[in-house]
This record gives structure tokens, C-alpha cells and sequence, in this order.
DNA sequence: AACCCATAAATTGTCGACAATATAAAAATA
DNA sequence: TATTTTTATATTGTCGACAATTTATGGGTT
């Protein structure tokens, strides 16, 4: 049960693969925030052309984990406090409208599924306690099929395609292990009973806390490491 | 004062021009949606590689213009009903977050000069009534300058860049010429107002109501030309 | 020493050709 | 005749090389 369901696009051809994998390497960190993309140099690494390096580029922009510029180059994302802000309001905005149609759209069998989704973490959290892996595969499924529930195929694709691994970068190169479990627990289990009431309103505005919540719990963090993450942005030049 | 706005980006390369000119005919029509879009037919057309035009593809499908599927190929979206909602529930957020922000971030001139531009395009409208032209591009703009106004770079993007020329694409295709003039401009001031007062939570949901109304109003021209777009899919197959 | 300009090196953009896959047409079988 | 299999065609994916642009280097001037 790993994150695959981020990943539910086919790996056919081989910019499929480079773009695979250079997304977990910037996601976890393996190809440093803020440095500059040599596309000679990466091809030769991955073992392909430029034109399928290119390939897989172009789709790392898209879900904004690199940024290009003509005839100068590609960088990867730079993870600032700032655009930790502007990501997480546009995030609350967009998976608090996906809570309010799930509350709508989604299936009773849905809903029950991911109830006892959420007791199976529970348990499995009180045993694994402090156990980072269950806890971020347990919140991003969570989130995952509250998306899928809004029945909404453009905001799906938005947020678990376009948004999702932004997010996960920040989560992850923060080092977002630790706790928050049992309390993010009860959110979770308020927002899902809200949706199953069909109470659209309530479980948009109790998502959109949750996700604030998210947000300020990485913000913590981030001012420690800021210092860090500024020499890390040097010596990537 | 064309919709030059949304197209700021410099267009220096072969590509960027190639992606400029199939976007605006895919908007326009020229190209027909849900047709299937031959790579060498079109680079011949365009007068240069498939890998130019390739990377032209890349973009407005980053855009949601067209659609690829491995070793498949690339097709124009079609404008579905369905679609039309799901893009709006996804505008009416997005667009009711950058005005809420917009409350806050906008500053004093800004909020001027966009009342200014609301009478100007008032004395205009007055004068040439039923123009599209002004219109659309007023009602564009003025969306425009709020978004920018939100100082969400994040968000900015999210709307100006990716999602603006879909919803282009509706409103060109279904012929969204006609009046809601004076009641958009109605409308369009009362945001304004809020924004000025410093009241985004007015301003949000105002703003969410307004696209909701254009959205309305879109979705009953679509039913009545549905017919016809069912007839122009079949064709371009 | 600091600044500007010309030259050299490296990087990105673009091209045409080949390989792999999918679609269309033809042949074979029931 | 309908259906499956095989063959042929066309389309997409990938590659290496060249052109255009940017960046680095070195020399000259104030």
C-alpha cells in the first residue's frame, strides 16, 4: 500500500519512466530544491535522449515541480514560506469544494469503505505509533478518495495530478513525520460523518480547517529550517 | 486593448509561437474540438518539426486545450455540458479565493483604477450596444485585474494561464456575444465595492454568485446547440 | 582594480531519420 | 457472410546532429 495511487498513470513509454522518476527525486529531495536541470547531463544519467528528457519536462512544469525559461534553462521549484502559503490557500479551496460535492456525490459503499479505512489506521497508528509511513499513506488516502468522491473529473485532475506532489515536496523535504496523528485522526473522522450526513457546507468548511491546520503545522517547521533550506539554495547555484 | 493580457507570455521561440496560434484556433473554433490533431500534418502546416510542434502539444494540454494518450496521440477537448460544469465548480472557487485575497492584497490605486476602467467600459457599452468585443474583452479584463490583484502568484497562474482559455473556449464557441451587459456591469461594481470596503467575505461569495449567473447563462445556449456539437463530433472523427 | 567588449565554450532549440506501436487493409478460416 | 489472423500502412516515440542563444573566459581600456 504505497503511494501508488498518485502514480495510477500508466508507465508505458520512456519519458513515462524518466518523468517517474525524477518526480520522486525532487519530491524527496535527491535532486535539490532550487538547483538548475543540465539536460545533457540528466539525459546521460537516465540513460535517454534529450528529447525524451525534454518530455519529461515538460510535465514536471505542468505539476510545478520545475520551472523553465527560453533558451535559459529548467530549475527545480524553490520551496519558499511564501509559496507554501499561496499553494496551501489555493488547496484549501480546491479540496474544500471536492468535500462539498463528495458530501453530494459520493456512494454509500464509498463512504463505508473509507469509515472502516479509517479505523484500520486508527489501529494501526496506536500500535506503529510515531510510525511515519502509515501516517502519510493513511492522510493522503484519506484526502485521495474525498477527491475521487466529488465525482468531479477536472478538480480530480487538478489536485492529484497537478497539486498533490507540490504538496507531498513541501511534506516531505519539511521532514513532516511526527505527530499530529490522533488529532488529524478526529478531523478526519468529523469530515467523513459530514459527508455521510450530506452536509456539504459543514464538511467543506471542516476540510478546509483541517487543511489549515496542515498548513500551520508545516509552517512551524519551516521557520526552523529556513535557515537551512537558504544555504541549501546556495550551494545549488 | 485585445485580450493581449493573457498571452504575456514573450513569445521568442518557434514553439511558443507555434502553441500561441494553435491555442487561439482551438479557442476560435478554427480547429474543431474533439478532432484528433496529426502531428505531421500540422507541423507541415505550421512550417516546422514534429518536435517543435510536439512541444507546442505539450503546453495546451497543460492548458486543458487538448488531450494525449500514449502512443495514441492528441485530441482537441470537446466541450462536453458535463465539462462545463465541473470547470466552473472549479473556476467559482478559485476565482471566489483570488477575490477574497484581493480584499486584503489589493492596493488603493489598483482598486481605483479598476472603477475607472468599470465607467469606461459603462459609457462604452452604452454607446455601442450589443458589441461583443468590448464586451468580452471588459468582463475578461476585469477578472483579470482582480485575480492579479489577489498576489497569489500561485493562483494567478492557476487561472490566468492554465484554466482562462478553456473557459474562453465555452464562451467563444457557444457564441457568448449577447447582453447580461448592464447586469454583469451591476454586478461587476458590487464586487468592486467590497473589494474597496475591505470585504472579502462579501466580496467571495459575490463573485462566486456572479460566475455561477455566467455559468447559467452559458449552460442554456449549450443546450440548445448540443445537437449541433454532437453532429460536429461525429464529423470529426 | 574595475568595467566593457570580443571571443570561446556550453546549453538550449530545432531538425530529419529511424524504431516501436497502433490502425487499416487484406487474407484466411469457420 | 462473419470473424479472426496476418500483412501493410500510418502515427507516435526516440535518437543523434546541427543551429541559435546564452554563459563563461580573456584581453583591452579608463
Amino acid at each position: 500500500m504505497t503511494q501508488h495511487f498518485l502514480n495510477d498513470t500508466a508507465v508505458t513509454t520512456a519519458s513515462d519512466k524518466v518523468f517517474v522518476d525524477m518526480r520522486r527525486e525532487i519530491v524527496e529531495g535527491s535532486i535539490a530544491q532550487g538547483s538548475k536541470i543540465s539536460e545533457p547531463e540528466l539525459a546521460k544519467r537516465y540513460g535517454v535522449s534529450r528529447a525524451t528528457l525534454r518530455e519529461a519536462l515538460n510535465r514536471l512544469e505542468s505539476c510545478y515541480l520545475v520551472e523553465r525559461k527560453a533558451n535559459i534553462g529548467c530549475r527545480v521549484v524553490a520551496l519558499t514560506a511564501e509559496r507554501l502559503i499561496e499553494v496551501y490557500q489555493v488547496r484549501s479551496a480546491l479540496e474544500g469544494l471536492a468535500c462539498r460535492l463528495a458530501a453530494d456525490n459520493m456512494e454509500p459503499d464509498e463512504v463505508q469503505s473509507l469509515k472502516q479505512l479509517l479505523n484500520q489506521h486508527l489501529q494501526t497508528q496506536r500500535v506503529k505509533e510515531g510510525e511515519s509511513y502509515y501516517q502519510e499513506a493513511g492522510d493522503l488516502d484519506f484526502h485521495y478518495r474525498i477527491i475521487k468522491g466529488s465525482k468531479n473529473a477536472h478538480l480530480i485532475h487538478l489536485l492529484c495530478h497537478d497539486l498533490y506532489q507540490l504538496i507531498r515536496m513541501y511534506r516531505v523535504q519539511m521532514g513532516m513525520v511526527g505527530p499530529r496523528v490522533s488529532k488529524a485522526f478526529d478531523e478526519h473522522l468529523a469530515i467523513i460523518n459530514a459527508i455521510e450526513n450530506h452536509d456539504g457546507e459543514l464538511a467543506e468548511m471542516l476540510m478546509k480547517r483541517h487543511i489549515s491546520a496542515s498548513q500551520a503545522n508545516i509552517q512551524t517547521k519551516f521557520d526552523g529550517y529556513q535557515s537551512v533550506q537558504a544555504t541549501q539554495n546556495e550551494m545549488a547555484n
